[in-house]
DNA sequence: AATTACAAATTGTGATCATAATTTGTTATT
DNA sequence: AATAACAAATTATGATCACAATTTGTAATT
């Protein structure tokens, strides 16, 4: 047998796939915005290379769309949209939870209720609206991945990736959108390992922050106004 | 204003996208079989850089599947993901089909009719399997293309580039896989405006070609058996 | 003052080259 | 005869260069 096994490094690429996508998730690109592939090799520092093979799986998923121009830019949201990816994010997460609490062990549970408590505590001091949608992510994609379906997880990575800019973009406080009973709910779902519990628990969740964000959702980037009629 | 606008033009890794993608589902590849980027730029007659956007894209739509070695596989199916691939498919295409009820026309169903007509003969013919599937394709994707749903429609995809090697590798004779019947069916539904007929019909079509997969599925890529021992 | 024409800068795209890792084929060793 | 060691071939990967298209900024024109 050979030596060696460099199997550990991971492509480059692969580390800007993920920076970008955390990116993405926490607000850093605006619904409408463009995006220019030598801006974001310039902003991680690589080459143009690792960068594109980044952006084409994220186009792949729904969180870059390629305009006729060949621009790339992020997908503004319309009203229908967003209702049809939070129609999907309660079936396809609903789905997911319910397998994960076939699945989960207690020590996960542990894990995911100390994600809930730091979330809870940056949720009060009700500033960081990254940090806050980041453990959002973080509580809900511990539980999904225990469902350990490689058909689910991947539709809900896209619906997420597909609504994150807009999420972010249309929160003022997160104090207003947030409320941390459906997260506690779902926790205590899991250690009963009761699966209805838990998707209904996690149904408000996705839907009481859905219900906010389409009272006060930015759907269009800030443009300017004319100054002359 | 300017002049020009070449718009038309299509990138070439876009043409390799589609090629490989037809491929995907009409048979070229095996459940299990590993892909070379060199190998399938020769065949597409490119370079490198537009192959690897294309599969860049297929992995992120789960065609392909990248193993630690880095090598780009055809992922294998197994009967736990096939189910579940079943199930979501039935799930988003109903929900597809019965969007399109409410835009298509009489024009387009007299499209949807034609592919059908010509897909009939050739399953009577029974022995193109890459032409049957091709045709079924155009047929349900012609359908769900009516939705106009930027959030269904690439779901459906990326469900079927990840159930298409297996598909035409377990098929043995065309004849036995598909019924017409549900086809009908479902042009009725939509000419009658009728969306649960035409879910219900539509489901039919999926779960009966299920059901032939489940019995005579191809879950691995035959092996050569052992001459000594 | 508005439009047109031109020039400069920026864009995505494709091909090529260099490189490190890994697999595969061959030879040597026990 | 099986294993180990080495060499050659093949792999994906990243950086760089060249290019055509398009956008943007500036000057000229009406």
């Amino acid at each position: 047998m050979q030596q060696g096994k460099e199997e550990g490094r991971t492509a480059v690429h692969e580390l800007v796939y993920h920076e970008i996508r955390q990116s993405l998730m926490v607000g850093t690109f605006a619904p409408g915005q463009k995006v220019s592939l030598r801006n974001l090799a310039e902003q991680v520092g690589t080459s143009l290379t690792p960068v594109r093979g980044a952006v084409n799986r994220l186009i792949a998923e729904g969180a870059f769309e390629i305009m006729p121009n060949r621009w790339v830019v992020i997908p503004s949201m319309t009203n229908e949209k967003f209702e049809e990816i939070i129609h999907w994010r309660v079936q396809l997460e609903t789905a997911a939870i319910k397998k994960a609490c076939e699945n989960i062990t207690s020590e996960i549970i542990d894990q995911i209720e100390a994600i809930n408590e730091q979330m809870i505590k940056v949720a009060e001091a009700g500033v960081d609206r990254k940090e806050l949608l980041s453990k959002n992510y973080d509580f809900h994609f511990t539980i999904y991945r225990q469902s350990d379906s490689k058909i689910l997880i991947p539709m809900i990575e896209s619906l997420w990736l597909q609504c994150g800019p807009f999420t972010y973009y249309s929160l003022s406080s997160p104090r207003d959108l947030w409320n941390a009973k459906y997260h506690l709910k779902m926790i205590e779902a899991l250690r009963k390992k009761d699966p209805d519990m838990a998707a209904k628990a996690l149904k408000n969740d996705i839907l009481n922050t859905a219900k906010f964000l389409k009272e006060n959702g930015q759907y269009e980037q800030p443009k300017l106004k004319k100054v002359l009629g």
